[in-house]
DNA sequence: CATGAATGAGAGTTCATTCAT
DNA sequence: AATGAATGAACTCTCATTCAT
C-alpha cells in the first residue's frame, strides 16, 4: 500500500522526484470527469449515457474513469454532488446580504439562482434529478434536503418577513416557494431539453424580470413594490 | 383506486385478474399497452424501462408487445401520442367557453390543465419529454408544436385580450405563457419524481389557487381581479 | 361455433349441408403445403424460412401447418420426401427402356434427370440437401441412400456394361457416376441460387447436350459414339 | 493435419491453448474470427450458426466478435471476402504459367483449383454461396463477378485457344467452363456436406484425374491428348 | 377444420466493468 | 497512471409453437 502505484492525487508531490513540469493543476482530473459526465447525463439521462461518451468528452479512456470512480453510479452521484455545492453556497450568501429586505431577498434570490445556477451548466440538474428520482432515490432525497428544502425555507422566510412587515399581502406560505422558483426551473429545464431542438425561444432576462415583476406585484397587492428595476 | 399513484389512464392492468385469459379483445390492447408503457417511462425514463416490466404491468408477455408495436421506440412514440391527444382536445374546448373573458380563460386554463392533465397519469409527460428530448428529437419537436406551442398561443391570446380590454396591465406577451403554466408543470413533475420519495408535500389545490390568485393579482395591477375565488 | 362465418375451405361441408360442390381433390392440402415449403426451403434454407412465409405462400394460416405437420422439422422432412419420390421412380423406368444399350442409357439418364428433376421444382433439392446435411444428418443419409446411391449404381452399371461390350474405354468406375451427373446438379443448383440474381446465363439444352457429347466422346475414346443427336 | 476435415485456413483455434490469455495480438484476430465463422457457416449455413459457436470456436467471447465486426452479417461478408481472395490470386498465376498451352492450362486450372481451393477450408464456399445467394444477393453477385466469371473467362479462353490451334475439337464455348469445373465444385461440396455423414466416398485424386482424362479425351476427339498423366 | 393472438425460449447486440500491459 | 481489448450479464427482438375461439 506504500510504494505500489503511487497515487499522486492529493498532496505530497511524489517524494523524491525533482522536476515535474507537466502536472495538471493540483488535481483537476476528477472535476473534469464529473463535469463531462454531468453534461451528458443532463443531455441524455443516466441510462442512455455511455461511459465511452463520457470518457471521450473528458479526453480520457474508458478505463481511466475507473481510476477515480467505482462505477457509473458512483460517477453519477459525484457529478450531482459536485453540481450541487454551488447552489448551497450561493444560498448562504444571500441571507447575509438581504437579511432584512424581503423584496430584495426575493428579487436577489431569483436573480442569483438564474445567474449562478439556471443559466450555467448546473441548470440541467433539476431536470436530471426529476428524471432519475425513481432510479436513484437516495440521491434524490439528498438533493431534496440539501438543496431544494434549503432554498424553499429561505424563500419562505423572506416572504414571511415581508408579510409580517406589511410589505406583502398574506399568502399561503406552504406553497409560495415553489411558486416563486418553478418558472426559473422550468426555463432552465427548457434550455436543456427542447430549446436546442428549436430556434430562439424566449429571452431569459425578459422572462426573469417579467416573472419578478409579476410576482412582486402579486405579493404586494395594491402597494407599489419598490421601484428598483435592476 | 386507493390513494397511491393516482392512475386515471384507460383500463390498464385490469385490477384483480389472477387468471389471464389467453385471448383478449384485440382492440383495447394497444391502449392498455401504451398506458402501462407511459407509466413506466414516466417513472424511470425510456432507457431504464425494460420491456419485461411493461409487459408485466400490462399483464401480457414480452412478445405480445411486438404484435402491436414494431419496437420499443415505436411503443414510446405511441405512448406519447396517446397521452398528448387529451391535452390538445382540452385546449380547444376552453376557447369556446371563455372566448371573451380573459380572467376566466386564464383561470379556466390553469384549472383545466391541472384537472385533466397535471393531476392524471398524463401529468408525467412533460417530465418525460424534457428528459428524453435529446434522445427523441422528432418526438420532442412534435410535442412542442402540437401541445406546448398551442397552449402557449392560447394563453397569450387570453392575456393579450385582457390587456386590450384594460383588465390586465401591459406585460411582456412573449414570456407570459410559460410563466403562467410552469408552476403547474413543476407540480406535476414533482408528483412524478420526488414526491413519491418523501411524505406529504404541498397541497395541489392550495398550490393551484394560490398561483392563480398571485398571477391574477400580478396581472391586474391595482385593479381588483374579479372576485371569484372558486 | 355452428353458424358463424361458414368456413368453406377444406372438406366436409359443415355436417348437415346437402350439396358439397367445392371439395378439393381428395386431400391435396398436405402436398400444397410441402410444395410451398420446399420452394421456400430451397430458396432461403431451412432456418431462414419462416413458417409465416410458408403458410402465406400456401394460402393458409400459420396454425394450419400444425394440423398436418408436427413441427417445422417434420414439414422439412415431408417436403424432402415428397420431392424425392419422382427421382426414384424415374430411375426405375430407365432401366426397363435402355437395359441393354449403354450409350442410350447414359444419354437417357442425363436427359431424363434434367427433364424430370433438374429443370423442375425438384431441381433445388440437391442444393438444399447439401446445405442442410449437417443440420439434418438423418435426412441427408436417407437422401444419399434412397436417391444418390441408387442413381450412382444405375449409371455405374450402364458404364460397366459399355466397357464390357467394348463401346466404352475402360474408366475408373468408382468415380464415373458423379462425374457424369455433377454438371447437371450444378446447373440445377445454379438456377436455384445465383441465376435469379443475374440475367440470362447458359442455355440449359445446349449445356446438357454439350455435356453428353463431351463425355460420350470421352468415354468412347477413338470410337465414334453412335450418331444420335437427339 | 490428419485426415479429418482438412483445414488449411490461417491460424484458427490455435490447437492446444487451454489457458486463454486475456489480451492477444489485435492483428491476427480478425482472420481467426472469420476463419472460425467461415467453417461454421459452411457447415450449418448462416442462419443456423450461432454467434456463440463462432466465438467458442475462435476461443473468444461473444462480445469480442463485436469489437471487430458490426454484426453477424458483416462477419459473414468478411468471411466470404477473406475466403475469396486466394481464388482470385490463384487464377492470375495460372495464366502466366500456361498462357500458350491449352491442354496444360485446362489441366493446370483444374488441379490448382482442387489443391488450393477445393480441398481446403475454402472448398465449402461454393456450397455456402449457393445456399445463401437469395439471402445475400449482393454478396452472391460480388462472388459471381469476382470469382466465378473470372474463372469462367479463363477456362473459356484456354479452350478457345485449343480449338484455334487445332488441339481441341470445336465445342460450344458458352457452356464449356461450367462443364469443366462443376465436377470439382461438386466434389468440394460433397466433402462439406454428405461425406462427413457417410464413410469413405470417392478418392479425390482418382476423381480429379479421371475427370481430366475424360474431358481432355472428349475435347481432343480422335486426337490423342498429350500423354502427361501426372 | 381453421384461425391468429399469445407465448417464451433463444438469438443478436450492447455496454459497464475488468485487467494485462 | 493510463490504456483499451476482452468479457458476460442483460437487454431487445424473433419466431416456432400453442390453444381458445
Amino acid at each position: 500500500m506504500a510504494g505500489t502505484a503511487g497515487k499522486t492525487l492529493p498532496t505530497a508531490a511524489k517524494a523524491g522526484a525533482e522536476v515535474r513540469p507537466r502536472r495538471r493543476r493540483k488535481d483537476a482530473r476528477p472535476q473534469e470527469l464529473t463535469a463531462a459526465a454531468l453534461a451528458l447525463f443532463v443531455e441524455k439521462g443516466f441510462a442512455a449515457t455511455r461511459l465511452d461518451e463520457i470518457a471521450a468528452r473528458a479526453g480520457v479512456s474508458k478505463g481511466t474513469l475507473y481510476l477515480y470512480f467505482d462505477s457509473k453510479e458512483a460517477l453519477f452521484k459525484a457529478a450531482i454532488e459536485e453540481g450541487v455545492l454551488p447552489a448551497i453556497e450561493a444560498g448562504e450568501a444571500l441571507l447575509d446580504e438581504y437579511g432584512d429586505d424581503p423584496v430584495g431577498l426575493v428579487r436577489g434570490f431569483l436573480r442569483a439562482w438564474w445567474e449562478q445556477i439556471g443559466s450555467t451548466a448546473y441548470g440541467g440538474i433539476p431536470k436530471l434529478m426529476f428524471a432519475e428520482a425513481a432510479n436513484f432515490p437516495e440521491v434524490a432525497r439528498y438533493y431534496n434536503e440539501a438543496v431544494i428544502q434549503r432554498g424553499v425555507a429561505l424563500l419562505r422566510t423572506a416572504v414571511a418577513r415581508g408579510i409580517a412587515s406589511g410589505v406583502f399581502r398574506p399568502v399561503e406560505l406552504s406553497v409560495i416557494s415553489p411558486l416563486l422558483i418553478s418558472p426559473l426551473i422550468h426555463l432552465a429545464t427548457w434550455r436543456n431539453s427542447i430549446a436546442p431542438l428549436c430556434g430562439a425561444g424566449v429571452d431569459p432576462d425578459c422572462y426573469l424580470e417579467t416573472h419578478i415583476d409579476l410576482v412582486l406585484h402579486g405579493l404586494c397587492a395594491g402597494k407599489k413594490p419598490d421601484g428598483e428595476q435592476r
